[in-house]
DNA sequence: TTCACGATTCTA
DNA sequence: AGAATCGTGAAG
């Protein structure tokens, strides 16, 4: 679950799909480089490390692991409650809906800050979340570093074998309803 | 200085 | 399937 207030306005969400990135491996912005665009991933847990891609959209990541190891977990989709289910449906669009951009890179995550990761009602079976392969990585793409919720609306892209159907063409709030 | 490309999304 | 769009890092 992850919450974000400002101005009087508190905006949450659960987050149901995330992906890891390690230096050890070749998909991650932190492999074999230093950089000062990556810099944040090496810095210590609990920042966000937040850039740029494709010239519109952000990425959101959470710093994971000690200082001086790059290692990050990127926020893919959270489902917000009351809201259309895809409006943070996938990397673009949960930074746009959160605010999010790389002015706040490297901010650290805080109630102080005005934004925190909270734990929320724990998953009932181990059923309910899926470990597959990445997304839109051309490099690393054998390592299955990516997890969602198995039943789910938000997820930016479904499996066979999901618990829920896919979208339809009109959007549908049905955050409450059943799959 | 130039160039290729990317942890995406929308449109045809 | 293809375009949009621009910061970054490597190459020349």
């Amino acid at each position: 679950m992850i919450k974000r207030e400002s101005s009087k306005q508190l905006l949450w969400g659960v987050i149901v799909e995330t992906e890891a990135y390690s230096q050890s491996e070749p998909a991650c912005h932190g492999y074999k480089k230093r950089t000062p665009k990556n810099e944040v991933l090496f810095g210590p847990p609990g920042h966000l490390y937040i850039y740029l891609i494709y010239g519109t959209y952000h990425c959101v990541n959470v710093v994971t692991n000690k200082t001086n190891f790059g290692n990050g977990v990127l926020l893919r989709s959270i489902a917000l409650p009351d809201e259309n289910e895809r409006t943070a449906s996938g990397p673009g669009l949960l930074a746009k809906r959160f605010g999010l951009t790389r002015e706040h890179n490297n901010l650290k995550l805080s109630l102080e800050q005005g934004l925190w990761i909270a734990k929320g009602s724990s998953i009932k079976t181990m059923d309910n979340i899926h470990q597959t392969t990445r997304i839109g990585v051309s490099k690393g793409k054998d390592l299955r570093w990516r997890w969602y919720l198995r039943n789910s609306r938000s997820i930016s892209k479904r499996e066979k074998g999901d618990l829920c159907p896919s979208y339809s063409k009109a959007w549908q709030p049905s955050f409450n309803q059943g799959p």
